[in-house]
DNA sequence: TTATGTGAATTTGTACGCAATCTACCGTTG
DNA sequence: CAACGGTAGATTGCGTACAAATTCACATAA
């Protein structure tokens, strides 16, 4: 079904992700998730179990561990008896996860008003002053990292672990779905977005917050390629570059 | 750390729970899932690999998978090297789930609102007859079941299936929430408010949808048994009988 | 009696190997 | 020349085996 299907080219660079010697299994779900999330795997490529083992120098058996988590965290898709691809989420999978998000998000800034410290707005503020740092010397990656690290930021602000957990998963769904559908939303303006959010914060206005969100999120969505026209017949016909 | 340690009990009833061929370790994850928010699985049973797999006739490398996406799930937890035992979810994480489903609960009904149709109010109705019947004979398990599923049908109905897919295991968590902190919550109260939750479904009003998804899931909340001094020290102490 | 240390037995973690399935290539045929 | 079929190679699914870690029991000492 996914029309295009890139050779898997897994440098050894993501093997240094993450530093922490945690247990096997998590080091790959670590590196293959952010060898997607920072585009060096294409959606549609293949995981093949044994290639992946060779580069980490493991055998199959963690490295099916840790295809099942990816798959779980609909990074990848697992089809039986052919094996792991990087997950191409639909058009209509796109448009529902921001709906989640901003269902999530919405209510999340709202309950922040009412319970947000100094220490956290200048926490934020702080968060907002590298987001601009990395937009003003154009940083692509560094860029696209914190801001969606922004939206983590607010539910691990907000104390609810649950939340926090599930938002961080939408994220690099998220993630996946704007590297599919390359965003041309400006990242200034988002990030200008975001100043505003944490100005509402700073106030302490729960509608004012929720609605700035909201718009924000529908912005981002709005500027993903997710009209009918453009995904469903040029993307599935075109290979994505 | 977990105080009562209870033995496991599989029994071989557990094996014909769904009667679906699936695969073979999606079946042991929908038995356990099963045994698990139905109360044959106690909070703190320690899940042998070896003794599933015998029930179940296969090799652990089966039950190893089935375990891992039940911790995934949060209904069971993992122990390096310790094994995997059933999820004795904490107050705290018990408050979370349920903010966040009021979240993501009431924003959804919001949206219900403005998109119902005749039959989908139709098929709400029925499964509101079937709760009602339930309570009347005192089904106990069948009025559980369905109490819980009232919540996914809503989800379903709505057509999103990432917030079905999400609240889905939102619920499975509140399944083994209720069942620890053993609620006092009368079904019958909780089936009025699904039918008013209803009522104001049918007539449109998503101000009045989501006032009353969010007291019905406060009032489910509070008749937890929830408060500290009642759990965080006997429950503590005294095993979860 | 309570606490501590040692060793056997059980249990988990990981690698390996075989059977079943799929992919791809290539020769055959209409 | 296009379409079909069959065989060879590679890949996944799953069971088994062995090493490492933990638990439990028992003996010993304070």
């Amino acid at each position: 079904m996914p029309p295009a299907r890139p050779q898997l080219t897994l440098v050894a660079s993501a093997v240094a992700a993450k530093a922490a010697p945690a247990s096997a299994s998590a080091r790959i779900v670590d590196s293959v998730t952010a060898a997607i999330i920072e585009r060096r795997l294409m959606p549609g490529t293949k995981l093949s179990e044994q290639k992946i083992a060779d580069i980490f120098h493991v055998s199959r058996t963690l490295v099916r561990q840790a295809l099942n988590q990816l798959s779980r965290d609909r990074l990848v898709t697992l089809e039986p008896a052919r094996g792991a691809f990087v997950a191409t989420p639909s058009v209509a999978e796109a448009r529902q996860v921001f709906q989640v998000r901003a269902m999530l998000e919405c209510a999340m800034v709202r309950s922040l008003c009412a319970q947000i410290t100094e220490r956290q707005i200048a926490e934020l503020r702080a968060h907002l002053r590298e987001e601009a740092a990395a937009v003003a010397r154009t940083d692509v990656p560094g860029r696209t990292r914190l801001l969606a690290d922004f939206h983590g930021l607010l539910a691990r602000i907000g104390g609810n672990d649950v939340l926090a957990q599930l938002l961080a998963d939408l994220l690099s769904r998220s993630s996946l779905i704007a590297l599919m559908y390359q965003s041309s939303h400006s990242a200034a303006h988002s990030q200008q977005e975001h100043e505003r959010i944490v100005d509402a914060l700073e106030q302490g206005d729960p509608d004012a917050a929720a609605q700035l969100m909201q718009s924000h999120l529908a912005a981002v969505e709005r500027n993903l390629h997710l009209d009918p026209h453009t995904a469903d017949l040029s993307a599935a016909l075109l290979p994505v570059v």
